[in-house]
DNA sequence: CTTGACCCTGAAATCGATTTCATTTACGCT
DNA sequence: AGCGTAAATGAAATCGATTTCAGGGTCAAG
């Protein structure tokens, strides 16, 4: 293919002339025009790898999501796009399946592929950024808050406690919840605004971690029901796991005036889904905006201290 | 960060000599393990984007798909992932929305940033690959066929053909068809077995074409529904515009014995879904898989005439 | 006419790896 | 001991861009 070299030596110029033809720094009209219409006939694209090599940055921004099957992360990753295809960058998707080694393995890709920032939904809190931040590569993170590091989020708390009161307003009384992995900060502050709503406070005993997934909402659910005195009515702190919780629901008979439910989260193709279900909507795809605009900023040179952004738990 | 040079100048070897370690090329047991120590020690990563300038390929492959909220192409990128991580390729997953130009911006970014290699659900079956098999960048079709790659699909005529049948089975007789984009192979293919399997073969009156999403299903549902004599049932020939077409029927109160709905492809979050929806299921993942391995045939420098891999409709 | 300031331009260094080529070293065999 | 072959090694070229640095040219002011 076409290098700067080709198209130098057919304008009869130098590559250096050619490389501030295509950077935009002052060359004369004439040899800028001879330049373009050499590059034109030889149908030359710079070639990024050399470029990267030597700014030591790409224009491509890494976005790692845990769940590439969750339509709230394909949500976010559209808002994302979005802005960053705006201001030029490419973004490249990585899903890490919620496993923190694969995880690892993409911050490592990321890193040796001088990629330009990334935005992150992270497996855990304690991931290892030291290698992105000692290259001053900006790293935001998305949905779920990591120490040290620009963050946007929703208002978990507010969300799980808005949720729960729907239910009490309801009329329901025991009300179970059903949240994230024990220990990660996002299932806490769901679970932590379910207690804050939740009338009876010594009900711990129907709370139920599970793994953000179809099959763990399943499998709590069904926990739940067969407890000597199942709950009457269940917060579920993601969309996937409402899902499976209302599978469990309907295998036993169980639908929306008898049970209540309360999703955090929208739920996947909505207008399939049974009547009843309260949903808290998450503007998935405006955290992906405003996790990308962040980003950005940071890209342009920004250095204000850590920020936190907190979106509004409305689409 | 540690450079290859800084490894060799601590391991008092040439840069030559810590390249090989890493490579797997002979090297005194002595040396190499004076590499190894000093690479641990500097925590030295290899920089990718020098060893693909110099390689003039990297190890990472493109996925292009239209449309990352469809859990079909979600499911399919999995497989790809799945299979293509064993192998120690990473992939990107680019998000084209359906946008021949986005497509040719992707297209673009995958050969300046010399990937090894792109699997792409096209937009349409006219896109411009010269310059990908110009640098003998190999190109697997996955989905919709493309002239002169390798491609892999499902029996587009004979999933058509089998979900009209099965409505016919169930006693329909004015059965409907809502297919992809006109002149799209997928779609034109999904139609032609409609047209094989349907009674009545001059109920072209009984077409539709939309665009392969939620609100274009749902809108040419409408439109079949306002005919004078409406048809009493459909087959749509992807799982998101069944979803539209589903809810254009609730909307009207039409549920399943009353009219016939076949979709082509599994719904999304079936549990959540109506009874007696027939459903061709598509073996979206094994799709992915057999793709990503193709690739990685052709990577090792498989040079086979063109090949087209076609997958039976069941999961 | 000289000097300084400023703008263009090209030669060459640079980014960090891989790979060729030439050389050295080691070893087996007669 | 002498010779040939194979294996291990390092110096230097290479990939294709960007960027520094040093001139060369133009122009205005003195």
């Amino acid at each position: 293919m076409a290098t700067i070299y080709d198209v130098a030596a057919l304008a009869g110029v130098s590559p250096a002339t050619v490389s501030r033809v295509f950077n935009g720094i002052a060359v004369s009209a004439v040899r800028s025009e001879r330049v373009r219409a050499a590059a034109e006939r030889l149908s030359f694209t710079p070639n990024r790898t050399a470029r990267t090599l030597r700014k030591q940055s790409s224009e491509v921004i890494a976005l790692i999501i845990p769940d590439i099957e969750n339509p709230f992360f394909t949500a976010l990753a559209r808002g994302v796009e979005d802005v960053a295809q705006a201001s030029g960058y490419s973004v490249v998707l990585c899903n890490t399946d919620e496993d923190a080694e694969k995880e690892a393995r993409y911050l490592d890709v990321v890193v040796s592929e001088n990629m330009a920032g990334i935005i992150l939904a992270a497996t855990s809190d304690h991931v290892d950024l030291t290698d992105l931040t000692r290259r001053g590569r900006p790293v935001v993170a998305v949905d779920r808050s990591l120490p040290d590091v620009d963050t946007v989020t929703v208002d978990n708390v507010a969300g799980g406690r808005d949720a729960t009161q729907s239910l009490v307003a309801q009329g329901f009384r025991r009300i179970a919840c059903i949240t994230g992995p024990c220990g990660g900060p996002t299932a806490e502050a769901r679970a932590d605004g379910w207690r804050e709503a939740v009338i009876d406070s010594s009900s711990d005993r129907y709370l139920r971690h599970a793994d953000f997934r179809v099959e763990g909402g399943h499998a709590a659910m069904v926990n739940l029901l067969n407890l000597p005195e199942p709950p009457d009515a269940v917060f579920v702190a993601n969309n996937l796991m409402a899902v499976g919780a209302l599978r469990a629901l309907i295998e036993r008979g169980l639908t929306a005036p008898v049970i209540g439910i309360a999703s955090f989260g929208d739920l996947p193709f909505a207008t399939l889904s049974p009547r009843g279900v309260t949903v808290i909507p998450l503007p998935a795809r405006r955290l992906g905006e405003a996790a990308a605009r962040l980003l950005i900023e940071r890209l342009r040179g920004d250095d204000q201290p850590r920020r936190t952004i907190m979106l509004e738990n409305h689409s």
